[in-house]
DNA sequence: GATTCTAATGGCACTCGGTGTCAAAAATAA
DNA sequence: TTATTTTTGACACCGAGTGCCATTAGAATC
């Protein structure tokens, strides 16, 4: 997934275009006519490409609304790296998040539509579960990491799905209102679950020992 | 998705198969063959009908190993509504979850094949997240109801996340372990999320207040 | 500047999942 | 037996994705 258009000093033809440019023209199309009613033929002849060279940009047509992902995904896994050991997990990870939902003003538009499709367009919900693995996986790793367990243990795993079910909380409320701040929004929700989980204020009745 | 196998009393040609058994026909393919490597083709001429006729019995080729998934969900909905309201939350979960995913001894065999599908193959592990959608919808209008919300606010989604997070778990355990007995396992992923999550005994240092 | 090497592109044929259509088959009701 | 109803099967078609190979364009070498 690297953004190489012409590679400088490396033989070879270079690339003709960029996975980012693709993204865009697919993201324009399936707002515009509907995810399924979008061939890929369509986007090819609208970018100037071949088919079967988009199909080496990305693998699936599912993977075209998704952009550079891995990107972001090394991103977050640098900021929990570089995180304070001596804040709390909870703190961390909420940072750690919020971060990774930060965009450019002028990527938020682009991403809102993004993100609606990811989670209204069947096909894209589904697929997307493979992309939210490797998410959770990141922030198992670092959880294990901290609680000295194998990312995979019951605990890491948890975490990790309560923190995506939060972040796909607060991104279906962020699409709801088109008022909203998107970072506004993700605090908010992590601070409802803490509420929700939390030690200092069971507003769960029932959701504990008894 | 009614196993109409030829309703009595009722005019017109009888239905010439059911879905339990494609499903099992399908199932016992993908198991000796692989999932990607079986096609339907094979599946229809293996259960002796066209391959026009099975997808009239299954919209797609990753709804065969779920079978029928529907009726399950109408029994767990059943369960929740009988359930005493006036225990904890977190119980009733816990029972109506265990209670959902029991299967009689023999059928426990096939069930663990197709669990195992359904967690290891790529394409079944994201057309999953369609039904655990269902899944976790139920859940939370029961918890919604208990709390005086909407079914999709905040709380009840994210407990429904929860516990499809510890039900997965479980599954990847006994799965993992072919002398494990999937309601132990159950039960003992809840008390494991119970401690995590749990107002008695902090067991997660850092995600909580400080 | 011509040649050579290398990597991306584009065209083509093919497989497979899924759908629309319609005639044939089978079961019930008359 | 005939009429009616419902499922089935055959066929044609579409779109996603892949393997193969000739072509193209850029960089390096001479």
């Amino acid at each position: 997934m690297n953004d190489v258009t012409s590679a400088p000093g490396r033989p070879g033809r270079g690339h003709v275009t960029t996975h980012s440019q693709l993204s865009q023209i697919a993201l324009r199309l399936f707002i515009e006519r509907g995810f399924d009613e979008t061939t890929v033929d369509e986007i090819a002849r609208e970018a100037g490409i071949s088919r079967r060279t988009l199909f080496r940009y990305f693998p699936t047509k599912n993977d075209l609304p998704w952009g550079d992902f891995d990107s972001l995904l090394d991103h977050m896994r640098a900021t929990l790296s570089e995180a304070d050991q001596e804040l709390p997990i909870f703190e961390v990870l909420r940072k750690a998040v919020i971060e990774f939902n930060r965009f450019p003003q002028h990527e938020l538009a682009m991403h809102r539509s993004r993100m609606w499709l990811l989670l209204n367009v069947p096909t894209l919900m589904a697929h997307s579960t493979l992309r939210y693995t490797e998410w959770r996986q990141v922030i198992a790793e670092y959880v294990a990491q901290r609680l000295g367990t194998l990312p995979n243990d019951l605990a890491p795993q948890t975490i990790a799905g309560a923190c995506l079910g939060i972040s796909l909380a607060a991104y279906e409320q962020w699409l709801a209102h088109d008022d909203a701040n998107l970072m506004d929004t993700f605090d908010v929700a992590f601070s409802s679950a803490e509420e929700i989980f939390g030690t200092k204020t069971p507003s769960l009745p029932g959701f504990s020992h008894t």
